[in-house]
DNA sequence: GCATTGACCCGTC
DNA sequence: TGACGGGCCAATG
């Protein structure tokens, strides 16, 4: 694996209990603040041991139709954590203003 | 080493 | 938290 993925995962680790990052903001965090879409990729390969579920798109939407987890799961867990998620149909939304995670 | 692939982002309408 | 189009760039085969 590369330099990059590394340190992405390395932030991702970081992002604490009870707040959300986004793929963009991992991106900056590794120096590739175009490098959002890398972010996605790595998570869907080794999400396993991190807190994936804390990682949504600018948007404040949760990203994922259905992977090794479905979006309820992950909706399920940050409201576990005390996170704030809306519904709406079948998309699940968070509160950046609120939840946004800042280094 | 080239072409394709995304759990995306941003400007614009 | 619209919708749409164009651009990004590391990883993968």
């Amino acid at each position: 694996m590369g330099n990059f993925s590394s340190r992405a995962k390395q932030k991702i680790s970081l992002i604490p209990k009870g707040k959300v990052a986004t793929y963009g903001q991992i991106a900056a965090l590794c120096g590739s603040p175009r490098s959002a879409r890398m972010i996605g990729q790595i998570l869907a390969r080794s999400a396993a041991d991190l807190p994936w579920q804390r990682v949504i798109n600018s948007a404040g939407r949760i990203s994922i139709v259905n992977f090794s987890y479905p979006a309820s799961m992950q909706a399920k867990l940050l409201d576990q954590e005390g996170i704030e998620v809306k519904q709406k149909g079948s998309e699940y939304f968070v509160d950046l203003g609120k939840y946004l995670w800042q280094p």
